[in-house]
DNA sequence: GCATGAAAAATACCC
DNA sequence: ACGGGTATTTTTCATGCG
């Protein structure tokens, strides 16, 4: 009997020392179904040290009795180590477990230089070997099981490999349940040791909501509800926000604690870590919304409602927001519980909305990278692209590098060039898209088409790299060319379709996805290449890279030269010129004809103001929005009201061209904030916690803070943002910092404001106009008295 | 002992 | 736990003066 279905999820269950590969997926009819293979074996690979033949290795094998009994196959295989020939013995293994038990005697053979790929999941080496990408379709043949006990299915199949791939690009309806949890504590952070949880909100993809809550009743009944809520939802999708650094932790101790069995997934097995400390719920996918913020540089604070705010979702925004240091406060007061159980429920709401809005790219992110959906959202950029490698790498006959420990030494990376400081009209933004990419398939620069240094190859046969040296074969095509050729192409003919589809249809939404996701893995390959963590590591790929880029952009420079273009800026991958069309065509051109790659045309600025910094500039565009870009305006670390000051500022600048306007704006701003009539949360200062505390070696406002959040009894953890004001008083700053959250507008150190954080950001911009701030604000009344004349 | 300026630490941006 | 280049603030430390 053939079967399709939809691949959501697999693990690796050990059955009678028989592994078996469980495939979690929904088929045509919108069953859920369990697909069982019981064919597969784990395996691994031995080069062979310096004149020993792989014969050898197979014959002591063979000659160890024991070990035989767990060994199914021996084979040699020839294969490639980073690009070079090798002859490898495959061993293949009987279950997983009995190669981490093995695997150290063929090290102590003496025969053995290196084995590979034994550090490969099981899971994932499933995956790649038969050909199979999570969130899409196929057809394979079956033969239906009795039903696993325990196992919360419609059907048990066991599976007849191979799969066959179907071009059917539409998702099953998938049901999702989106919870919240709020946990009770007077003194500090709720811990799980001691706090119950008092709220659980959950809501489903069919718009069913229900709230389970201490409201009468007690904490086992609240943990069992939930249970019985999700089991009988039987979800394919669990959505939460830090469901897997905190919430799944929280709620296995509380359900322990009460004797409960928090069987939420389709077996009875309660939630369990698992890589890149994801929480792994067997048979659904775990969604923590927390691994997808990143993405969105923009939110610099980042909990659930600003995520929620970010992306236009309303629900509850016309609510007030509870810190969560308010909660007991909220639960104790009768009057404000009912806001506490809202606000719960809202938080729910705004998870199931931002699943909407980023489940396609999710999934598409889990189909490309070739791993589950709840473990390609945890797992960090790097990770994402080696997967891809890995799964190209075997088709390339490539072997797995093992993960070592790497001193770092700097390379040199892109140019940036000083900016020609002050306002600048028609200036046009020409850019390579895609700079590094393009460099890496131009000159084939791959871990695996590397020349060493002493190698004997003819020049004629290998590309050099200007400045550093290093040399790459011409042919064959490296592994990163590679991908890097598939990805684009795939991701200009979805671009391609999209022109046709109607913008929000479901096609549109998942073609969308898709290529967004394409565009991040492209975009990351270059910085997989020069991360130390990287298996396919290789100081000169990723060197080689950047000292193309220099090359190309010089060359740019250059041409604009000879054509009389005047460049006002440039980094990386970008010229800013004049923009004088006939000039800017004929550069596009020559530089299409003697550098071989496109430089294109991005925008054009009516207006443009650099200061005399790099990287920091704001733009007018012709409709009249503005970009700002790297000012402090951008940046996450500066008080709202110095951020709301600078952009006014830039405003009448750049379309009013008015410093003087600009100025009054400054003078007038800083009064109103001499009389305290500003928000406290304009003067909240937010910084990251990068490390333990103990390990700082200076002294700083935001680790204070910090330490008075502790001694509250909270827990700070690294990645956390502290947001403190800086109250009056004398001495350093540090000393004078506290949590936002204790202070009010009266405590407030207004000087501070002024002069450390209003004045810097406008002084750097009036200053290029001669427009002294500080002498406006201090000679304010003699300024006053003078304009009245 | 203290003012001063350079260096180091820390953060967050750009591409 | 993807790269290097850069701006900026605050703290720390070395230095020279008296």
């Amino acid at each position: 009997m053939r079967k399709a279905f939809w691949l959501l999820d697999v693990n690796y269950e050990a059955r009678d020392g028989c592994p078996e590969v469980w495939i979690w997926g929904i088929d045509r009819e919108g069953m859920r179904i369990l697909l069982i293979d019981r064919g597969f074996r784990p395996y691994f690979y031995c080069i062979p040290k310096e004149k020993t033949e792989p014969r050898e290795i197979i014959e002591e094998v063979k000659s160890n009795r024991e070990l035989m009994s767990d060994v199914v196959e021996l084979e040699v295989c020839k294969m490639r180590y980073f690009g070079k020939p090798v002859d490898a013995v495959k061993v293949t293994y009987t279950r997983p477990e009995a190669v981490e038990e093995h695997v150290k005697w063929f090290l102590k053979t003496g025969k053995v230089d290196k084995v590979l790929e034994d550090d490969i999941r099981f899971t994932a080496r499933y995956l790649i070997d038969r050909d199979l990408r999570p969130c899409s379709w196929y057809e394979v043949e079956v033969e239906e099981l009795e039903g696993e006990k325990g196992v919360k299915v419609d059907a048990v199949y066991l599976v007849k490999p191979p799969f066959k791939p179907l071009d059917i690009h539409e998702t099953p309806a998938l049901k999702i349940l989106a919870f919240s949890v709020v946990c009770y504590s007077t003194v500090g952070e709720p811990v799980p040791k001691r706090d119950p949880i008092v709220i659980i909100s959950l809501i489903t993809s069919d718009g069913k909501s229900e709230q389970f809550s201490l409201n009468g009743g007690d904490e086992k009944s609240l943990i069992k509800s939930f249970v019985d809520f999700v089991r009988g939802f039987d979800p394919d999708i669990i959505a939460g926000y830090a469901t897997n650094s905190k919430y799944w932790d929280y709620l296995i101790e509380r359900a322990a604690k009460n004797g409960v069995n928090l069987y939420v997934g389709r077996t009875e097995t309660i939630p369990h870590r698992s890589v890149y400390g994801h929480m792994s719920v067997t048979g659904r996918i775990n969604l923590d919304l927390l691994d997808y913020i990143d993405e969105f540089g923009e939110i610099k604070v980042k909990t659930l409602e600003n995520f929620a705010e970010f992306l236009g979702i309303s629900e509850g925004g016309e609510v007030e927001s509870i810190d969560e240091m308010e909660f007991a406060r909220y639960w104790d007061d009768p009057s404000k519980r009912p806001k506490l159980l809202r606000f719960s429920m809202d938080r729910a709401r705004r998870v199931m909305s931002i699943v909407d809005k980023i489940l396609d790219y999710s999934m598409q992110l889990a189909n490309i990278v070739g791993i589950p959906m709840d473990y390609v959202g945890s797992a960090a950029v790097g990770f994402r692209v080696e997967w891809l490698l890995i799964r190209e790498a075997r088709r390339f006959g490539e072997l797995v590098p093992k993960r070592v420990e790497r001193r770092y030494f700097p390379y040199a990376g892109g140019m940036v060039l000083t900016p020609k400081k002050g306002l600048h009209e028609n200036i046009a933004v020409l850019d390579f898209k895609s700079l590094y990419p393009n460099i890496m398939i131009k000159y084939n620069i791959s871990p695996d088409t590397y020349v060493e240094p002493g190698a004997d190859v003819p020049e004629e046969k290998v590309y050099v790299a200007p400045e550093v040296g290093h040399r790459f074969l011409k042919e064959p095509p490296g592994i990163y060319k590679k991908i890097l050729e598939d990805l684009i192409s795939a991701r200009d003919e979805l671009r391609v379709k999209l022109k046709s589809l109607a913008v929000g249809s479901p096609s549109y939404r998942l073609y969308d996805a898709r290529q967004k996701a394409i565009k991040v893995i492209t975009n990351a390959v270059y910085g997989y290449a020069g991360w130390l963590g990287a298996r396919w590591y290789i100081k000169p790929v990723a060197e080689a890279a950047t000292a193309w880029g220099r090359y190309i952009i010089r060359s740019t420079l250059e041409l604009s030269k000879e054509l009389g273009l005047n460049v006002i800026y440039g980094d990386t991958d970008s010229v800013f010129v004049e923009y004088d069309e006939a000039k800017v065509d004929k550069l596009l051109d020559i530089v299409r004809k003697k550098l071989g790659l496109e430089l294109r045309p991005d925008k054009v600025y009516v207006r443009v103001l650099f200061t005399e910094a790099k990287k920091r500039y704001c733009g007018l565009l012709k409709d009249g929005r503005l970009d700002y870009v790297g000012f402090e305006i951008v940046r996450g670390d500066w008080a709202e009201a110095a951020k709301k000051v600078q952009e006014e500022v830039l405003k009448i600048i750049l379309k009013e061209k008015s410093p003087d306007k600009a100025r009054d704006f400054v003078v007038e701003y800083v009064s109103q904030l001499r009389e305290r009539k500003v928000p406290l949360k304009d003067l909240v200062i937010w910084k990251s916690i990068t490390r333990p505390i103990e390990e700082y070696k200076v002294n700083a406002p935001h680790i204070e803070a910090a330490k008075i959040l502790i001694d509250k009894g909270w827990t700070i953890y690294p990645g956390d943002k502290v947001g403190y004001v800086i109250i009056s008083g004398s001495g350093p700053i540090y000393k004078r910092a506290i949590p936002y959250n204790l202070a009010s507008i009266e405590d407030v150190d207004i000087e501070y404001y002024i002069w450390k954080q209003i004045v810097p950001p406008v002084e750097r911009i009036l200053k290029i106009f001669g427009v002294e701030i500080k002498q406006a604000l201090t000679h304010r009344s003699l300024r006053t008295l003078l304009d009245a004349y």
